[in-house]
DNA sequence: ACATTTGCCGACATCCATGTCGGTTAAAGT
DNA sequence: ACTTTAACCGACATGGATGTCGGCAAATGT
């Protein structure tokens, strides 16, 4: 656990750092309901009740992780997209951004992406909003090039694939964390000739 | 829950397949943690201290349920899959079998695929296992559609595609259960239009 | 008919997690 | 200096979940 040999007080806001610090580590490695109050406070070197000083309750502390990390990864995806060049261009770059925010911020991806504890009403809602604002902003910036294949933007069904592209590419970020000494660029290359030259077309 | 107006006892296999279904149930829509035995006792119309007379711990009935479930997946879509004919059609029966799967099985789809309850080891373990097994699966049977586009079939790259395609196609699958008034066969299209024709290629 | 098996359950022991309260004392304010 | 704020924590109350034990009685066998 974190060590504090220096036995003086931090201020509020430092201790709540290290709280949501913490709980994200936790959160993301053993998931919501397997991690206890206590593990966080050890883990942030504070005794269990410090953190109903910051959180009124384990579900809020969850709630606020998320919404911070949400916030980090829109900023890291959205600094990184090129605006402008060809449409394979902008598609590479975007999935880059992506292995680069799963690499820099594994347990942020976790957090986010890993479907679970969706048992709690509020949980799930606050999971849906994070999901469908990431939908509809990849399916704005893909909406010319799903048309060039024949799925209208405005249809129903674009979205199914919009999701099929986010899920899938996550599902290789997790593939990369069990199988880290392949490369990003080797990772980037392989999901473009699946998703933008497609299986059936031969080099 | 499940009513039993007719006291009259039932038989051990009996039993415990009410209780299997009803773990299913509510391990899938509730997640390993946030289900009681108690629960699944009741849904099983029985006391809780029966599930004890047929499974050791609430773990190793997960475990049980996941075999099953698994099995279940395999004999479905291995027994719909054709085998001959050209590649486009063997990948497009093979992600109809899937989608089909999804659709009679939803509970079945959830338990497996949704990444949770990995804190446990001996649970994370066996998750892995399927989820290996599946991989190699469907790799063998897109090896040489993956050469095509100048993926090898040896080297670690392929499995990360192999994995992309199967988050993806489960992404949709979940998409679909919000969505249910979506057509099957639109989805499978759609599916293949991104995996197979890519979004490079304009119609 | 009677004995044996076994499906079923109530009561108990134990553990662990969340959340509350009030006190203590280091640091900030003036 | 000395007052006030607020960071920190120990002890308690409460609730819920797992797993055990022993007994009752319905099916079953003979």
């Amino acid at each position: 656990m974190a060590e504090d040999a220096p036995k003086s007080r931090m201020r509020g806001p430092a201790r709540k750092a290290l709280i949501t610090a913490a709980a994200l580590k936790l959160f993301a490695s053993k998931g919501y309901h397997a991690t206890s109050l206590a593990e966080i406070a050890a883990e942030a070197g504070a005794a269990r009740t410090v953190m109903y000083d910051h959180f009124p309750s384990k579900r809020v502390l969850l709630l606020s992780v998320m919404q911070e990390q949400n916030a980090a990864l829109v900023e890291y995806v959205g600094a990184r997209i090129t605006a402008s060049g060809p449409p394979e261009d902008r598609m590479r770059s975007t999935i880059d951004a992506y292995f680069g925010f799963a690499q820099s911020k594994p347990a942020a991806r976790r957090l986010l992406f890993d479907r679970t504890d969706e048992d709690d009403p509020e949980i799930r809602t606050v999971r849906q909003g994070i999901r469908e604002s990431r939908t509809h902003a990849v399916a704005a910036l893909l909406g010319t090039d799903m048309r060039a294949v024949g799925v209208l933007p405005g249809e129903p069904i674009a979205e199914a694939v919009v999701e099929l592209i986010i899920t899938g590419l996550d599902g290789a970020a997790q593939w990369w964390e069990r199988n880290p000494e392949t490369s990003r660029s080797s990772l980037v290359e392989g999901a473009m000739r699946l998703l933008w030259t497609g299986l059936g077309h031969a080099r």
